[in-house]
DNA sequence: CGGGTTCTTGACTAGTTTCAAGCAAAGTGG
DNA sequence: CCACTTTGCTTGAAACTAGTCAAGAACCCG
């Protein structure tokens, strides 16, 4: 496995210009709040896709938003076995349990080339006295990861095989799509099988199973690394239920 | 399944003089931050066991802290099949969610009799406006709760059922000695074996028969209602890890 | 064109649910 | 105070689901 490998970087792209404002569901920055966020973020972060750049068991000097590409949060058990917890993508804020907490209780690995913009942590008590309103959002951010995972528990715990890989399909589908990397029902997928499998917590063999019942029912479509949704209707119908669509969201 | 049905109440504990303040591992308030607190909980609720008294799908005017009882956060899938997400004990804050999001993603009930802080939502702004500090216990309180659910997590996805239930118990345990509720090893536990097998993922009677293998160990005790821990080692043996010493943590 | 990773498949085994039934303790109402 | 009902716990057997093992095919990279 790859150590945490992030290069720092030459050029890095100024708050005013972040590519991720322009996107219609985030809300927009006062004019304080961007001066702001343009002190706290003091780097940019590349990552090679495979490194973890955050880990269990260590402290933290950073938080993170993604820029651009997907990462997973993952904790492992002592003999190997791995847990994905959950799936980062542009606009999401990872490293924030290391900024409260004493050490991350999980780790973070790109899944593909990684851009992250850094703040450090110990800005962020400024954050909290200067700025209440990226305060309350940060807050915003760490309840609703804590909705996913909410409901990634009661797949796990409740869902079928089927109803799971559907839910879960789902779930990236619209998350990707919320991130604008949806092009006419299709998108680019980084997942092996095995990282399914990681996040539903299913043996690799028996995952490729379900997604081949899945793929015959040809309500989705997934090769060569390309992942599309024919039918979202029937594929909602197997997971037993569907998303609401999503609230504007803010981002930090 | 009976409606929440908190009453108000006639008396109504002063935040001056809180039972949980008391606690060693919670943090002292500023006389500042009391202040304010004071003037956040307008009211006090008490709620009948098995009352469920915030509701996926609906809007909560309110914050609550729990002062006394258990209670759990649960979700439902339409044909009725049910995952329990965690529990609540003293001092720990609920339907935070609600008041940051549009709706309720879950709902809570009361496992034993519950009395509650109440906090009106309309404040939080007020808070995070005025006293950072408090607000950052929230977000701090948030972030534990999301590491919580991503321990049970790994146990729904990667643990097996045995490993599963001595950690659940391991974990309740904990939190339960958190809260002072331990007597010599000993401690009143509120649920059924529906409940554990609806945290753990599992069916009732395989629940039971891998608390029955779990009994035989003599690791641990369970008749009539009173949980006692005989070997913490051997159970944390079973379930592969143990906890680490609770840290001091927030409350409000 | 190797050599590695990822995907697929079948056969076998282990783990889990479902069904069904019985028992014990606690609560209810005449 | 005693049927009677309800709730929770326990058990065994049968059916089903998922994991493990093993091996081959397909794909990707240098």
């Amino acid at each position: 496995m790859i150590v945490g490998n992030g290069r720092p970087n030459g050029h890095f792209t100024s708050c005013d210009q972040c590519p991720l404002r322009k996107r219609p569901n985030l809300r927009e920055f006062s004019a304080e709040e961007l001066a702001f966020v343009k002190t706290f973020k003091t780097d940019e972060l590349r990552v090679d896709a495979g490194a973890s750049f955050l880990r269990e068991g260590t402290r933290s000097e950073h938080l993170y938003t993604v820029l651009s590409g997907w990462a997973f949060r993952y904790k492992m058990l002592d003999d190997g076995r791995r847990q994905i917890l959950n799936y980062a993508l542009p606009a999401d804020m990872l490293g924030l349990q290391g900024a409260l907490m004493n050490e991350m209780e999980h780790s973070v690995e790109a899944l593909t080339p990684l851009v992250l913009c850094v703040f450090p942590r110990a800005k962020l008590w400024d954050l909290y006295s200067r700025l209440p309103s990226l305060a309350f959002d940060i807050t915003w951010l760490a309840a609703r990861e804590e909705q996913l995972i909410d409901e990634h528990l009661v797949s796990l715990g409740r869902r079928t095989a089927i109803e799971r890989a559907a839910y879960l399909l789902l779930h990236l589908f619209a998350r990707a799509e919320e991130s604008g990397l949806v092009k006419n029902g299709c998108i680019q997928f980084p997942f092996t099988q095995q990282h399914l499998a990681d996040t539903l917590g299913m043996s690799l063999v028996h995952t490729n199973k379900t997604l081949k019942r899945l793929f015959v029912s040809k309500a989705v479509r997934w090769k060569d690394r390309v992942f599309e949704m024919i039918d979202r209707t029937a594929l909602s119908g197997i997971a037993g239920s569907d998303f609401a669509k999503a609230h504007p969201r803010p981002f930090i």
